[in-house]
DNA sequence: TTGTAGGCGTTATCAC
DNA sequence: GTGATAACGCCTACAA
């Protein structure tokens, strides 16, 4: 593998000027330039980055920290970040945290700076981890992402909350007014905030809410809650935290012989791939993850860069409306 | 941020044996090694990975090539391969290819390899992307992942023809002989692997098989070839070539009055987390991709160590039966 | 516009 | 068992 100056040799100059061409630094006459060049692709030269950083002290690294299971929203984010990171001359590495305690969070995060990361993205929807993380203050730029709260580091997300109460409302402009919801656990910050837009629709609608009923993202708890709803049997109405649970809802209610949307109405949140062809298709609210993804690098750039970070609007989920919903049964059979 | 040399000074030694403690060489006297270990401790002392990097010339990287768009199986191999490169010392750092054409496949190794890392693993279900990483010859162990044909590079699979003749074969033992199979992407090896498990039941069995309809594992798409299949109505099964098909293509026979399985049954391949739940609960075969994962992470370090490879048996997927498959209909109607 | 000197933090080599 | 010295490949600062 050649270095800076067996480039210089070939091309007849010092490696000095060389580094000058790699760095597209102005003042190189355009013929010294063309020799450095020729030169570079002769032998096929590569910059070593392990000697830049050594250097520069950065390995323009950002890492990602991330506390979720594979879910459909937090692979897409992922994605985009990916991109976008490389996309601005950032490589990415991720760091899995095998689980939400402050010990493995403060491990991650040593980790990671051990790596020589120049900043970290925390794809961590778990409250816990982003007070872990507030309180920690690491000597790097953090954003955490999908997380509501204010908190003290950057912070990001859509706007939940609006979601969730459109979900409701959709639901109570039916004439639902015994709505559950069935919510996501109770550590997450978007299961907080789907949780208080169900609320503020319920109240402005002077409807008292139900208690929530505390699920954990699984279609397997959803099938569960399904079985425990329909012996209930006092809703007409379900507003899920999330498509996957949903489905499993709607297979408990079909295993106690209710059917949705006739039985009962079901709106939920996400709307994955699936959620326009499972039976019945279903209504749901919509969320651009990979935007989200793409807008937490760009505010951890700017920070990483100490620019003043881009004024980011929340993102705003829309509802889809499909086939799990309809007017409440007691209302169409008075 | 302290150096090897603080850590001396602090300590009362030289920066080498420092850096003897660090390597856990044998030949530092114990009490040596407590005062350097206390002092490492007292500056919040960490090696410099690059520093290091520059004169061992490896940053204890793995790269990850993925050619995926989040699919479950993928997604759940990627995390496991992150995870078990951690427990072995390396971080792991992810490029998602914009696209398969040879030159994005080029671009990114050369990347990767501009990144110094010490090997890399491709997620890569495309034949096309295999042959053009075999026809490469990079000068960095490569293995890649859900790969079956030989090629040349190092290459690893579950036994995707085992587990798609099981499935063919539990439609046969139920008496279907219509068996139409709707496959992936022409590209994709799995894809292949599995039409070639079909193919094999079905002409064991005396049947004569269907020509494929290709697909391209989206929902969507699987919706559609329900419309187009539920017209044509010449077969009783249907062996999917993934899940998310299958519940297109169950949704779309529904839109056509066909029922699963009282009019068409359908087998499916992953068993992904809502598999159960959909309605009707999908026959499928399970996969572990997250041992696939792990296993093509100790492939690779067995490679960047010049050690003999383990041997490595390939999974062995099975059947769930569930709800989507059922005895065809003209045959308990005689 | 170009070149020279020095140092970034670590490990390897060879003394002692 | 421990220490001095020389790389590793690059960039910054300064000199020409």
């Amino acid at each position: 593998m050649s270095s800076i100056r067996d480039v210089a040799r070939l091309a007849g100059v010092s490696h000095q000027t060389v580094s000058r061409v790699i760095n597209e630094h102005p003042s190189v006459r355009e013929g010294t330039r063309q020799r450095v060049l020729d030169a570079i692709a002769q032998l096929d030269y590569r910059p070593n980055v392990a000697a830049r950083a050594l250097v520069t002290n950065s390995l323009n690294l950002i890492g990602v920290l991330s506390a979720t299971t594979g879910e459909f929203g937090a692979t897409s984010s992922l994605t985009a970040i990916e991109e976008a990171a490389r996309a601005a001359g950032y490589s990415v590495t991720t760091l899995n945290l095998p689980d939400v305690s402050a010990d493995s969070i403060h491990a991650a995060v040593r980790q990671l700076q051990n790596e020589r990361v120049d900043g970290l993205i925390a794809l961590a929807p778990q409250a816990r981890v982003s007070h872990v993380l507030a309180g920690m203050r690491a000597d790097i730029p953090i954003v955490t992402l999908q997380t509501a709260s204010g908190a003290t580091a950057e912070t990001l997300s859509a706007d939940q909350v609006a979601g969730a109460r459109l979900a409701t409302e959709h639901l109570i402009s039916l004439g639902h007014r015994d709505v559950v919801h069935l919510a996501g656990p109770q550590d997450w910050v978007e299961a907080e905030s789907r949780m208080q837009g169900y609320l503020d629709a319920m109240l402005d609608a002077d409807i008292s809410p139900f208690p929530p009923v505390r699920g954990d993202w699984t279609a397997d708890f959803g099938h569960t809650a399904g079985v425990e709803l329909a012996h209930r049997g006092d809703m007409t109405a379900v507003f899920v935290a999330n498509d996957v649970m949903a489905i499993g809802l709607i297979h408990g209610f079909r295993d106690m012989g209710l059917e949705v949307p006739r039985d009962v109405s079901v709106v939920s949140f996400d709307d994955i791939p699936v959620a326009a062809h499972v039976t019945p298709a279903l209504t749901t609210v919509h969320q651009d993850f990979q935007a989200l993804g793409r807008r937490a690098l760009l505010l951890l750039l700017a920070e990483i860069r100490g620019e003043t970070p881009p004024v980011l609007e929340p993102a705003h989920p829309r509802l889809i409306v499909r086939d799990s919903t309809a007017t409440p049964h007691t209302v169409t059979q008075p």
